[in-house]
DNA sequence: CGGATAACTGAACGATGTTCAATTTAAATT
DNA sequence: AATTTAAATTGAACATCGTTCAGTTATCCG
């Protein structure tokens, strides 16, 4: 059993975030369990409460480390690319959601009581992710437009978002979609070409 | 107590799909719970279960609910509308998210298993919204384009979704958006315009 | 060695989904 | 009106969940 020899307190946290993280992956949000968790690690519910204080705490921390996840993939894909860089931006985008489909859901799913606001670290997390769409649509903006590319690319991700949800809800199999990913494109190719 | 003399099946089971739907209203999907929803009308848990055979059942005739009333606010809003009607159609789509925040989450945050696909009955309901948002996208669609308007729908559905479930969201706080519905507008003239 | 501190346990509580034999009620039949 | 049949409803039982926290155990330090 795992004692205070084996892992200091903040290698107790990374532990259980990263087998969190796999059980999410395994099981998806609606099944996620603090005890199972807890049993996977080889400790008991109550010191996953100790280290974290809640389960939604623990639910932040996980889809934190799916964020970074997001971003790495997004980054990787795009390194050392010279062309069609924002096309590739929105095929990983994809690629990340189907390639860990319940822990990309899990960042919908998972919702904190409306009293409160997501902590600054979460959101800087999802900021990063913006940062880096935003350059390759600075890229890719006429010139004398790039004071747009900021609210361009909300909108773009919204529009990402939009189809990539739907593909992996079912939606698009509902309404005959059968090729996603063309459709975004074109989507983000409309909004770029009616600057011209 | 209600008994039989009160409420045939079918009427029992109109009743549990209102008072369902009234208090995902008010608790979200999160918090939903078959015993509460058996206390508020006056029956018991196994009631439920024996009317609707599982939960999954009971969500999905609730959400299914709610897919009839977003048809409805939809078609109201149309009513009688000369110009604009694409947009008053977008609007309309968020207008009801918001109003009904709770109940528009949970067609989202409820999945049914995956060896599962949806009843047709809950597919017609969500084709129905489909069919009526293509109404209007079709009459904007320049000449020699209606070929196009289904395939234009169901991508700008899922735009407006996007943009729609950032709002509740909170990313799109987070982002620094805040005008969501002119971005979505501008989207959705974009991709029309881009049929000229 | 021994006290202080940190880590960890696991029982307890209330609530959940789910099942189903037993009961109650209404309807049908005699 | 009495009796039978069928339908409707109950509620206890079970496993599991999130959450708390007094008590135990392990580690550290003087």
């Amino acid at each position: 059993m795992a004692r205070r020899s084996d892992h200091s307190r903040e290698e107790l946290r990374r532990l259980i975030i990263e087998e969190g993280h796999r059980q999410l992956a395994q099981v998806g949000f609606a099944h996620f369990s603090a005890r199972q968790l807890a049993k996977r690690i080889g400790y008991t519910v109550g010191t996953i409460y100790n280290v974290f204080g809640s389960l939604d705490n623990l639910m932040l921390a996980i889809n934190g480390r799916t964020l970074d996840k997001w971003r790495h993939h997004l980054a990787l894909k795009l390194a050392d690319q010279q062309e069609g860089r924002l096309k590739l931006a929105v095929e990983a985008y994809f690629e990340f959601a189907i390639l860990n489909r319940n822990c990309w859901l899990a960042l919908l799913d998972f919702r904190l009581p409306e009293d409160q606001d997501v902590p600054e670290t979460y959101a800087a997390k999802v900021g990063a992710i913006m940062d880096l769409v935003c350059n390759e649509v600075r890229r890719e903006l006429p010139p004398g437009h790039a004071d747009k590319a900021e609210a361009i690319t909300r909108s773009l991700l919204a529009t990402v978002h939009g189809h990539c949800f739907f593909t992996l809800n079912g939606t698009f199999d509902v309404l005959g979609e059968r090729d996603p990913m063309k459709a975004v494109l074109d989507r983000v190719d409309d909004a770029l070409n009616a600057l011209n």
